[in-house]
DNA sequence: CTGAAAGCGCTTACAG
DNA sequence: CTGAAAGCGCTTACAG
């Protein structure tokens, strides 16, 4: 392995200023800078991110902190996260909370990260806790706990879901199903709380046969379809959790011959680009996500360069805003 | 940050019992490590995953390169890797090549990587020669190049397109078009060898008009589709470079209102899990991909830790088998 | 503007 | 079985 050692030998100057020039501090003679580049050039050599970041006590390693890599939603934030974060001369390192073989704020704190961002945090999660303990940087993407303040990206459900209800009233909808997220998860519970309130503004109710709960995950949606479609009298319409939960709905009616949206309507949240596919059409409600992907990477990148605690300067939040994106999967009631 | 130092104070042994103890090493006697274990616990102590890459000379720190983030392929690649590497105690970096930023294979030595995989090498690429003249342990993903020896794990796609070549004979085909993956890609270059070569022995051609060429991606599926349907004799079925492609053809036909397979039969390559949902139904070739991504995490994992040179022990390389998966969307030609 | 030196937090021969 | 010491490749006060 090649050194600033042995890029110095070459140049003829020290290692240290090696290290000055490579910087480009503004301290180091031009001349001695250009023949510094040379060398290192030469011999191929770039610095060790592992030596400096020894030096430095701290590295330019990110963590993505998520559950489930499978999800679809998720590789809609990584790719704009990590461009964002390889702007600012940051790493993107993977961590999955599933990995329960060392408790993950152990594993946070030894992975030598510089900051994390959390995607899959639940109103009981202890991560935030530990990070706040350790003085470890932090970011809360979509999900957020009220227990520790951090920066936050988040979204406004109200807004897409007010134009959605909007739409179930004039389409002649009353029996409103709904498919939720967890309870112990912020995005769950604010978009039911919202729901539920917006409904309840127009004078519908959500019957509670009608409603289903589960992870943010395909299969919940194709379960919870399975139940209600098995009901006397199920909803004409129901509302998902997230896209990934109504696309497994919506393929559970399909398997099972059910049309959609003459015998039952479904409307999914996020709007990934699945949704909008001419085999999909879901009707959803969207948000910026790819902004907001790379808003979480810029807060975390400025908590971590300026070295601010929460405590101290207070918390950065961004919230996004929603919209109502009408499409194929909700439509009149029919008889 | 608690350092090992502390724990030695706290546990009255010198920091070097402590790096012992922890990492268990059968010398240190069995209440030390417990004494060494108990004050590392109680001072919340682990040890820095830095310091350590520093003095052993390498890190635990795996890079993944890829192109295209956003394609599905690689979130189904990405996690069972993921999960494979953690298992074995490393860590998973992604790394984009289209980060033109600084040269990648700069930016590959840079980061402290103690091994790469690339999962989007083309046959021109040149991170393979300077990864093999850094020393750089990196195994093949997918996609190979013949320049550069290196452990692989690639898919055999013979197989499975003879079983499909069967059934298009069987459902009367003859006008058979293709969309293939790029020519300077392995994957492209042998599943089009392939596939040629198979539908020959079986007496059927390609005609050059009915072939298309471009990026394993939705929009190339998309574009395809849209051009062999204008066409005054479209092909009856369109075999696809791989799913992604695919789905884009099928969104592309199903948008144009053309019925598939009664008017154009389309086939995929990968069954991704996409690809199985009833709204979909993709005739496909599948492999074990998610076996394939565990075996090429644990390849670079062996080559990493035996510190073998490819050039001293020779080339481990995986091939995964191919099956044919008929579903719905390719059928019989009418008429 | 440049160099010698200390130090970041570990591991690992080398003694004992 | 344990400790003192050197060293991994950097950065950065401190002198000059």
């Amino acid at each position: 392995m090649v050194t600033s050692h042995d890029v110095a030998r070459l140049a003829g100057v020290s290692q240290a200023t090696v290290s000055r020039a490579l910087r480009d501090d503004p301290k180091v003679a031009l001349d001695t800078k250009e023949r510094v580049r040379s060398a290192a050039i030469t011999l191929g050599y770039s610095p060790n991110p592992i030596g400096r970041a020894l030096a430095v006590g701290r590295s330019t390693r990110v963590g993505l902190v998520v559950t489930d890599l499978e999800n679809q939603f998720y590789s809609y934030v990584i790719s704009p996260m990590h461009r964002e974060l390889e702007k600012h001369g940051y790493e993107l390192l993977l961590i999955t909370e599933s990995s329960e073989q060392a408790p993950v704020a152990d594993l946070v704190a030894g992975a030598g990260l510089c900051g994390v961002v959390l995607a899959t945090t639940t109103l009981d999660s202890v991560l935030p806790v530990r990070l706040a303990d350790r003085g470890i940087p932090f970011v809360y993407f979509n999900r957020t706990t009220p227990n520790v303040p951090a920066d936050s990206v988040t979204v406004d459900p109200a807004p897409g879901l007010e134009k959605l209800v909007d739409d179930l009233v004039r389409l002649g909808h009353t029996r409103v199903g709904a498919v939720f997220g967890p309870v112990n998860t912020s995005t769950g519970e604010e978009r039911e709380q919202a729901l539920r309130h917006i409904l309840d503004d127009q004078g519908l109710t959500l019957a509670r046969k009608h409603v289903r709960r589960g992870p943010f995950e395909f299969g919940t949606g194709r379960d919870a379809m399975q139940e209600l479609l098995d009901l006397d009298d199920p909803p004409t319409v129901v509302i998902c959790g997230n896209d990934v939960v109504a696309l497994g709905a919506l393929n559970t009616a399909v398997e099972r011959g059910v049309r959609v949206p003459e015998e039952v309507s479904i409307v999914g949240f996020d709007d990934l680009p699945t949704s909008a596919w001419p085999l999909v059409r879901l009707t959803t409600v969207a948000y910026d996500l790819e902004a907001m992907s790379r808003q979480a990477a810029r807060l975390l990148v400025e908590r971590v360069e300026s070295g601010e605690s929460v405590e101290a300067g207070g918390v950065h939040t961004a919230r996004f805003d929603t919209s109502y994106v009408p499409r194929a999967t909700l439509g009149r009631v029919e008889g």
